[in-house]
DNA sequence: AGTGCAGTTGACTTT
DNA sequence: TAAAGTCAACTGCAC
């Protein structure tokens, strides 16, 4: 049989600095590169049909730029255990070559077996570092440090012409069908895929960055003044390393030297929180601080019409609902937003942090899993550490959307409410909600909630919690971990 | 010109 | 990456 070395993508869809296929091709055998649609994931609630959307046309741009070497990734509908255990049938695998994954525990589960596999068959599977991100980390030392030199080694660029690939072997990924929906393009959704990847960097060091820090709390105008490389960076079409060195190169260009700052700030912290995830992952199933699984919460039979008006944006609250729109129509929302919508759920609802978490995972193109969890859970305020952040939407939409444009792009139902009634359309009289045209059954007209109470006493649900002395004792410990230490 | 006062601004603290 | 409250300093204005 055949010797052949596996390249195993994953959350890595490109073929530019790329360790893993830079070994493999190195090494000299034949190339095997492997993608697999794992039923485990494709029925797991933090994933959605954008993403695997997604993933298909960051592998269809894959095999565009293979087609010239006569080869292509090989996909599978497998689990990784049935996909070795068939490919080692056709092959004498030497090598498998792959990326580190800091995921959530399902495939963190997989990698172990397939580690046990592979073990028992004396095949050894080289894995590599994922960004600055270090596995079995204890501590920050030098972190930072470690960070800055990391992004600034040089990309390693696999030689795809050097590289001996193997002729595909089983006939079965043709079988398979892939939907018919992933393979359209959605409207409103970015494309997946290393091209567009580098047209949407190259277009935001030229234009759009000019205007990065002073739009990125809006959530109108971060739409084009923010990268959006985040699903690219979540899905690895281009790495980390790539964008912080393409910044570098415009670092002279005057009316950008701020903004580039802000943006490689972003980048730090893309790593920082990984590393969070990947130091502590029990967080996906419980409070980072253990002190937050007695907090009172609602009861999930009184929660669930909260999460659903939630969930589909229909909670009467106007830019909360906006966002949740522009969510599930384009997958993307700036930062702020995105916190300002965790917020609204945890605290103003009082809904436990776990049956919003998976929602927004699908919802969000960029779902990193290693960004997601700690983002939510500190939003939430379960950490006992960082400061509580109550967000007032009502502030939130005068203070980043004056004109009301966000709102009345994804309300369309309120476009004849003029600013500022429309920020508290519940305020408007009977005569004023007809003079505008609002059906008397609207939910703006009646929210689920009362803004200011519910915020007051959220506030006090919060403060009093925190002063419990296990909430203390925690996020001490909680902190020794992982703050920077110099 | 100095004084009293309402309103504003910004730094800082509390929740 | 919050919001609300407190307080001192400051401003504009009337008298």
């Amino acid at each position: 049989m055949q010797f052949i070395n596996v390249v195993w993508l994953k959350r890595d869809l490109r073929l530019t600095d790329h360790a893993p296929l830079y070994s493999a091709i190195e090494e000299g055998s034949p190339v095997l590169l492997l993608y697999l649609y794992e039923p485990m994931l494709l029925n797991d609630p933090h994933y959605d049909e954008r993403h695997w959307r997604f993933v298909w046309q960051s592998l269809e741009d894959i095999d565009r730029q293979l087609r010239k070497f006569n080869t292509q990734v090989l996909v599978l509908n497998s689990s990784a255990i049935n996909a070795f255990s068939t490919l080692m049938t056709q092959f004498t695998i030497k090598h498998v070559y792959s990326h580190q994954e800091i995921g959530l525990k399902n495939t963190f589960e997989r990698d172990k077996s397939i580690s046990a596999l592979l073990k028992e068959k004396d095949i050894k599977w080289f894995e590599f570092q994922t960004g600055a991100v270090k596995r079995g980390l204890k501590n920050r030392k030098n972190w930072d440090r470690d960070w800055q030199d990391f992004m600034r080694k040089p990309v390693l660029t696999p030689n795809l012409e050097q590289a001996n690939w193997c002729t595909l072997p089983i006939e079965s990924e043709k079988k398979w069908d892939i939907p018919y929906t992933w393979q359209t393009k959605a409207r409103g959704i970015q494309t997946g895929g290393s091209e567009l990847a580098w047209r949407t960097l190259e277009d935001f060091f030229d234009q759009r960055a000019f205007a990065y820090a002073r739009s990125i709390s809006k959530p109108e105008a971060s739409r084009s003044a923010c990268s959006r490389l985040s699903p690219y960076l979540a899905w690895g079409n281009i790495s980390i390393r790539e964008i912080y060195q393409a910044a570098l190169k415009h670092w002279k260009t005057p009316g950008l030297r701020r903004n580039l700052i802000a943006f490689i700030s972003r980048l730090h912290w893309h790593c920082h929180f990984i590393q969070k995830f990947e130091s502590e992952c029990a967080m996906e199933h419980r409070p980072v601080n253990i002190a937050y699984l007695d907090y009172p919460y609602e009861k999930q039979s009184h929660s669930i019409h909260f999460v659903k008006a939630w969930q589909q944006g229909n909670t009467g609250i106007v830019l909360v609902d906006a966002c949740m729109r522009a969510l599930i129509q384009t997958g993307y929302l700036n930062f702020r937003m995105r916190a300002m919508l965790v917020s609204f759920l945890t605290h103003h609802l009082n809904v436990d942090w776990r049956e919003g978490i998976a929602h927004l995972a699908r919802l969000f193109l960029d779902f990193e899993p290693g960004i997601h969890y700690p983002q939510f859970q500190m939003q939430a305020g379960v950490t006992g550490s960082n400061t509580i952040r109550i967000y007032n939407p009502v502030k939130q939409a005068q203070e980043h959307d004056p004109e009301g444009v966000f709102i009345y792009k994804w309300l369309p139902e309120l476009r004849t409410i003029p600013v500022p009634l429309l920020f508290e359309p519940h305020t408007l009289t009977t005569m004023e909600a007809m003079m505008y045209n609002i059906a008397p059954d609207s939910i703006y007209l009646n929210p689920i909630i009362d803004l200011e109470s519910a915020a007051a006493i959220a506030r006090e649900r919060l403060w009093s919690y925190r002063k419990r002395l296990d909430v203390k004792k925690e996020a001490a410990r909680i902190l020794s971990m992982h703050v920077k230490e110099r």
